[in-house]
DNA sequence: ACCTGAACACCGTTCAAGT
DNA sequence: ACCTGAACACCGTTCAAGT
C-alpha cells in the first residue's frame, strides 16, 4: 500500500516517512486480521525486554507493529494506560500458589520465589511495579489471595493490615530494587567514584570490598538480571516472616 | 538582555521564544553571579517536588533558571548525570546516626526513620532510588556506615553480605514502594476496577475492604505522601531485624 | 569560563479522513 | 471497526558563536 502512494512532495521530512510507514513486506507478511490489544501489549513488553524501559515509545511501538502511531492509540488508549495493561499482563504470569491451610510462611516464600522468577524474565519492566501504584484485575486478585491466606492463618484487624504490608509489600518492593536499572556508562563509573573519595574515608567498605563488590545494595553496578541477589532475597523474606510470626506469638 | 534583541523575523515560532527566553525581570532580578551546579541541582529537585518526576525536562529547568537549555548542559552534563547529582543531594540529607557499639537493631531503626523522613520530603523523587542503582559519594559513604555497624556487631563473610542486603536493601526498597506514583485519574479508577470483577471474586478482599482500603499494597490509590504507611514500615523493619538476629543466634 | 541562538532528530497526542 | 496521513506542541542534545 505504501509503495502505491507518493509522498515525495509532502511537507513531511523523509525520516518520518521511513520511520512511520507500515511495512507490508515485513517478516509477517501483510496483516490479514486486525491488530488486537493483546498483540499491542505483547509488543510493548517486547520492546521493554529488548531495549529497556525508556526505549518504549508509542511511535517505536507503532513501527514495530507496522502501523501508524494513531493505531496504537486506538487499541491502547495512551501511554500510561498501555503501561497499566502491560503491568496487568506481567502480574498475571505470577501463578499464585494454592494454600494448604497450614504453612502461611511457606506459602509466602513460594509466592516470593515465583514472583522473582517472573520479574527476572522481565527485569527492565520491574521498575514499573515499584514506582507505580497497581490497580488492575490481576493486582486485586493477588491482594485477595494474600488476604485470604492471612485471614485463614488467624491475622485480623490492624495486625492483618501491617503484616500484609510488611510481608507482601516487602517482597514486591525488594524485587523492584534488585532489578533496578544500571547506571549509564557515561554517567557513572563505580571505580572512579570509589577513587574520588580520600583513602581514609569509607574504611569499612574498603576492607570488605572484595567480599561485597557487586553483590550488595549501593555496592554494585549491575542489575539483578546479571548480578542476582537470590540468597539475600531469601534471607529477607524468611527474616520478615519469622519476625512477624514471633511478634504475634508474644501477644 | 532579551528585550534589547529582536527576533520577530526569526524562523523560531513564538512559543519557543516565550518558553526559552531568559527572564531578566524575574523575581530574583538579573543574575549577578554565574549559575552554579548546586543551583541547577536544587532547581531540578524543586521541579520534581512541585510538578512530579516526569515533569522534569532540561528545557523546563532552563526556563525556571532563566537561561537557555545549553547552559544546563554546561553545568550538569546531561539528564541522567543531573539525576545522579540530585540523587546524591537528597541522599546527603539523610543524617546517618552515630553507632554506640551496642544496639545495632536500634541503629537500623533510626536510620530507617530518618531515611523515611527525607523521602517524605521528596516523595516524587523517591522512585529514582528504587529503580536506579546508586553510585555517588553519598551512597558509598552510607554503605560504609552500614558495613561498619554490622562488622562491629559481629557479622562477617556471607552472613554480613546477606544481612546487609536484607536490612538495608529492605528499608530502601520499601520506601520507594511506599512513595510510588499515583495512577493517573484518566488511566485507572480503583472503584471501577473493583466493580469490574464479578461479585463472587476476591471475597477476602471484599470482606476486609473497609479495613484495608487505601492502607495496603495493591489496595490503595494514593501515594505514601497522602496515605502514609509508617506503622507497616516499622513492623517490616523490626521484623526483618528480629528475624536476622534470631537466625544468627541459632547458628 | 559561561552563556546565547539555532538547529537536528526525535517525542506523545489528536483529528479529520479514508475503507 | 479499524487504520491512514498529517499536524501540533513539545522533548534531549549538540555546536558554533558570542562575551
Amino acid at each position: 500500500m505504501r509503495s502505491s502512494t507518493s509522498c515525495s512532495e509532502a511537507i513531511q521530512p523523509d525520516y518520518y516517512a521511513d520511520a512511520m510507514a507500515p511495512s507490508p513486506d515485513s517478516a509477517a507478511g501483510p496483516r490479514k486480521s486486525p491488530l488486537s490489544r493483546q498483540t499491542v501489549v505483547a509488543a510493548a513488553l517486547g520492546i521493554i525486554d529488548d531495549e529497556g524501559y525508556n526505549a518504549l515509545t508509542m511511535r517505536g511501538l507503532a513501527q514495530r507493529l507496522g502501523v501508524y502511531p494513531a493505531t496504537v492509540y486506538w487499541h491502547a488508549g495512551n501511554k500510561s494506560q498501555l503501561l497499566a495493561l502491560v503491568s496487568d499482563h506481567v502480574l498475571r504470569q505470577i501463578e499464585v500458589p494454592v494454600f494448604d491451610g497450614s504453612d502461611w510462611k511457606g506459602w509466602f516464600l513460594e509466592l516470593g520465589h515465583r514472583s522473582r522468577a517472573v520479574f527476572a524474565r522481565h527485569p527492565r519492566f520491574a521498575a514499573y511495579f515499584g514506582t507505580n501504584i497497581q490497580v488492575s484485575s490481576a493486582s486485586l486478585s493477588m491482594a485477595d489471595s494474600v488476604i485470604h491466606v492471612l485471614l485463614r492463618s488467624g491475622f485480623e484487624g490492624e495486625d492483618l493490615v501491617h503484616s500484609y504490608n510488611a510481608a507482601f509489600g516487602g517482597i514486591f518492593a525488594w524485587l523492584t530494587g534488585e532489578f533496578a536499572a544500571e547506571p549509564e556508562h557515561e554517567a557513572i563509573d563505580f571505580d572512579a567514584a570509589l577513587a574520588a573519595l580520600p583513602p581514609d574515608e569509607i574504611p569499612a567498605l574498603r576492607s570488605q570490598f572484595e567480599l561485597m563488590s557487586n553483590r550488595a545494595w549501593m555496592v554494585r553496578w549491575n542489575s539483578g538480571s546479571s548480578a542476582p541477589m537470590a540468597a539475600s532475597f531469601t534471607l529477607m523474606m524468611t527474616s520478615v516472616l519469622e519476625g512477624i510470626d514471633s511478634r504475634r506469638r508474644t501477644r
